[in-house]
DNA sequence: CTTAAATGTGCAATCGATTGCATGTTAATA
DNA sequence: TATTAACATGCAATCGATTGCACATTTAAG
């Protein structure tokens, strides 16, 4: 087991110093050419390789940001991620990826975690149980950048990255409307973390801006996941007058509501159209293919992390910051599921 | 913004010295009991947060785990993730994830990447591209443990832990000729790293076990995405004698096929029946739903990261080493791609 | 009452890289 | 030739936590 070598080693290799080294290594123009190339040679030679570790006491930097997201295996989330790491990544950053799983005392673990192997910031999306943040804001007081992304909130004065869930709903439920559609259904979370609220508004304004009366019985509240989707259908097919269409607020609710809706053989979208929220990879994999709501979730990533990166460059140079939200127009997938009017797909 | 609080602050808030603040910390038992509640008190008071780079440094260890996967936003990455995270995290680790998207040269700088910033080992995902080790062994050389998963090699002296592809594989097929299918093609993949070379194994002793003559015609290679199913499918409906099932080494090619399938109207599973590989969250939202062999992602996330951790800490008390492989076992998944048989599902 | 053992803290070095200041050398200018 | 500027490098402190060894105090044993 060869011992590291360090910038010691490499300076008595030469007979020179340490802070030559450093030096040359760092590109310090006080550095004669002779010597860095030396320097550089003698370091392939012996094998060197940088100790972070030490450079980050240094420095009080650590080249290390914090990444906290409720669950790494969804794909919007996965997909955010790797947004974010491509850019981390072509600016010398690496990315320490965490998972809440929307449990509010493992998330104040976590941010104290991130905070304790000193990462430079962290770019997060809030757990659904979040209600209270002062963890965060006990970050934002030393100084530790932060920016949320999707999951937001407006109790932290920091950037937000988000996309306009109220247009996305808007604009599906119009498209529900323009296909015909009068009675239309949505399904919705109880837990009214912003996303889900601002879904429901579009959906609402939707309906009366086309003058379509609101009904209470029409918003079924679940966890969103396929089983939730399917009791909320079901809930649905007990109304004396059946929707002509649902607005789910996930894509894994409307395929459960397209499950019981083909057991039951009603026909989609002639009977029942649907149209769901996120995009996941299945919907153009259904039958019929799914209509939704697509979040640009890698745009989504890069557009989080270049507003993370400038915060992280002007905090150095003393720019007073201002918080800014930064809102990306989603985008309706139109697909089977909703296409009553004709036979274009 | 408050400056930071380190031990030393502590220990003139107390007039101890830092060392006994340390020790305090973490709990020497050369420290006396009022000493310890006075010094967990005082870091209380002053919010202290144990700077993690200083101890790194110093301790030579990082409580860092690096995690190399081809690409996160794939189901079955992203689920061994979670899986090596809980553990990870159980014991006081945190990882970080980086992403060789499968880019011989990226992963080489990946894994210097986490060298340099003294992760104590790395679990891994090897990219389809590498041949070469010599990035991988060069860490091995500096005593820094690596296990890796799924995508393994024998051109590396360290532990696996890998499904039996070649199981699989043969059920796969050998429940296909329980249905009936006598003429059964494979998808495969040109880039035979171990897993396309033991699922294409499994599928030609299958055949032979079960009697039947292998087609050279009814193997095809593609990237295994939907576009590469598809390209595949079409090349077989080319034949002068179509096969009457396929099994796929991926499930985006089985969705392929399935696609072009139903645009000619071709029922499965009765004229073709369908096998996956991979249990992709899509698999059962298919219309029919797709059989397919399931990977156990998370399970080997976890015995991954168990395997891993019992090395790190033999690696502490000098036990010697031996390479083992952990070979789990896929499950096959029955759905109705498959069943010709009868009506059961 | 003396001596040895046990107990609790402090001192100072260490991990490896960085950097302000000082010093020595060479080249340029008057 | 003297003087100064420009250049190249070294010295030593620093980042914050840890730990072997030394020292002082208390307790127990003889």
């Amino acid at each position: 087991m060869a011992t590291k070598t360090t910038i010691h080693d490499i300076a008595s290799f030469l007979n020179v110093t340490a802070s030559t080294v450093s030096r040359a290594l760092n590109n310090n123009p006080r550095i004669s050419e002779n010597t860095r190339k030396a320097v550089l040679k003698a370091a392939k030679q012996l094998n060197y390789q940088p100790n972070n570790i030490a450079a980050a006491l240094r420095n009080g930097k650590s080249n290390l940001i914090g990444v906290i997201v409720p669950t790494a295996d969804r794909a919007f989330f996965s997909s955010v991620v790797r947004g974010i790491e491509e850019i981390a990544n072509r600016l010398g950053y690496k990315i320490i990826i965490c998972q809440s799983y929307d449990d509010y005392s493992k998330e104040i673990q976590t941010v104290e975690a991130l905070a304790n192997a000193r990462v430079d910031g962290i770019i997060a999306s809030i757990g659904k149980e979040t209600v209270n943040f002062d963890h965060y804001n006990d970050l934002l007081k030393k100084g530790i950048p932060i920016v949320l992304f999707d999951r937001t909130t407006d109790q932290l004065a920091v950037n937000q990255v988000m996309i306009d869930d109220y247009q996305g709903a808007y604009d599906a439920v119009s498209h529900l409307v323009d296909e015909g559609c009068q009675r239309i259904a949505h399904f919705t979370s109880p837990v009214k973390i912003s996303i889900y609220k601002e879904r429901l508004r579009g959906y609402t304004d939707a309906l009366k801006d086309h003058g379509i009366p609101f009904d209470d019985n029409l918003v079924i509240e679940s966890n969103l996941q396929l089983e939730g989707g399917r009791q909320s259908m079901l809930q649905l097919l007990e109304l004396n007058k059946m929707p002509d269409a649902i607005f789910s607020a996930s894509d894994y609710g409307a395929m459960g509501a397209m499950q019981v809706l083909k057991e039951k053989k009603i026909k989609i979208p002639q009977q029942v159209a649907l149209v769901g929220f996120a995009n996941e990879p299945f919907t153009s994999f259904t039958d019929p293919t799914l209509t939704t709501v697509d979040q640009l979730s890698l745009a989504m990533g890069h557009v989080t992390a270049e507003l993370f990166f400038d915060q992280l460059n002007s905090l150095d140079k003393q720019i007073p910051q201002r918080t800014q939200k930064t809102v990306l127009q989603p985008q309706l997938i139109i697909r089977q599921s909703s296409l009553r009017s004709s036979g274009r797909v």
